[in-house]
DNA sequence: GAGCCGTGGTA
DNA sequence: TTACCAAGGCT
């Protein structure tokens, strides 16, 4: 394989790329492994620009592990409002709690050990590994398959966790021995904003190494074959006042989609009307019901049509007792992307 | 191994 | 508008 023999060449016009190009990011001014921890977690499956802003109030609010391992999980639920995946930061949060009860609050750095941590799977390990102590190890995630599938052409289902292995292998061949900490983040540098699903192949420091390229193939590869199909799930949503005009609202369960957050109260439409349907799920009685709102909600498996409707109980003695909240209390409390836009719908 | 788990950007 | 994507991991 003709890259191999030229690894010296392509690891020195990697680096040098990226030296000269890297973009200044908060998490590449440090190499405190907690905070790399962090920033890692956070750009799992999301975009840098999303990221920036939740991990400069994550790291100032919980400075330390000791400080995030002390917070309640309505806490740490409220930095991560709205950046999505909410299991990760509770992940995040036991993983921490290991590393301090377990190994006197120092990251471990090998692979065995820190992927035995909550939340940190084969690409983490590595790209803590690799960033914050310098291990020479591989961090596989998109686009180090895209990059290097192009680079030594490899037309592998990416779509295929079993294919993975090649890749990390591959990175095994390649990676700087040196800086192993550059040289990852080169290669997802370079996936993030030359070598895109639609490539800039003219700006590309390694286009002379990539095989791709020479053939004309790059915007063939990689090569990602399963596609998911969506769900569709018709919600009806009730903003429901008490008498000092406080609303209803409840915690979601603590496991599934949108585990811990808060919610005005849903049911899951069929066929009959969304009061009926109410209550007879809650066997409350509304009145003075009116629409508030309509909108989907699309979530990468599920898309939640939902009709949302302000109204009052007619009958205030339940069995089950329940929770009213101003709309300060509201506004403290962790929520969904979808419970917000109801909120902006109502006229306070 | 396939399905689950959010959100915002983009063509 | 639809579909796909973006520094994955868990069950």
């Amino acid at each position: 394989m003709q890259i191999i023999e030229q690894k010296k060449a392509f690891q020195q016009a990697l680096l040098s790329w990226y030296e000269a190009e890297k973009r200044d990011l908060p998490w590449r001014r440090t190499n405190n492994p907690y905070y790399i921890w962090i920033s890692e977690v956070m750009l799992q499956q999301t975009r840098v620009d999303t990221v920036i802003p939740y991990y400069e109030r994550f790291i100032e609010k919980f400075p330390t592990m000791q400080d995030l391992s002390e917070a309640k999980e309505e806490e740490i639920l409220k930095m991560w409002e709205g950046l999505g995946y909410y299991s990760r930061v509770r992940n995040l949060q036991s993983g921490v709690r290991e590393v301090v009860e377990t190994y006197g609050g120092e990251v471990p750095n090998t692979r065995e050990k820190i992927s035995a941590l909550k939340g940190v799977g084969p690409y983490t390990a590595g790209a803590i590994l690799s960033i914050a102590y310098g291990v020479p190890e591989h961090a596989v995630d998109g686009n180090v398959m895209r990059v290097l599938s192009r680079i030594l052409l490899i037309e592998e289902d990416i779509a295929l966790p079993r294919n993975r292995k090649i890749f990390e292998q591959a990175v095994m061949e390649l990676i700087s021995e040196e800086d192993a900490s550059s040289f990852n983040q080169a290669l997802m540098e370079l996936g993030a904003v030359i070598c895109t699903p639609n490539p800039r192949c003219l700006l590309c420091p390694v286009r002379d190494f990539c095989i791709a390229f020479e053939e004309g193939k790059q915007q063939q590869l990689p090569i990602k074959l399963k596609k998911q199909k969506k769900k569709y799930v018709s919600l009806a949503a009730f903003a429901i006042q008490n008498e000092e005009g406080k609303w209803l609202l409840q915690k979601r369960p603590g496991t599934g989609l949108l585990a811990g957050l808060w919610e005005f109260p849903m049911v899951e439409l069929q066929e009959l009307d969304a009061v009926e349907t109410f209550e007879k799920d809650t066997g409350l009685k509304l009145k003075k019901v009116t629409e508030l709102t309509r909108f989907s909600h699309l979530f990468s498996h599920i898309t939640w049509d939902i009709h949302a409707y302000r109204a009052q109980l007619e009958d205030v003695t339940s069995k089950e007792p329940l929770n009213f909240y101003t709309k300060e209390q509201i506004e403290a409390l962790p929520k969904s992307k979808p419970v917000m836009k109801i909120i902006e719908s109502i006229d306070w």
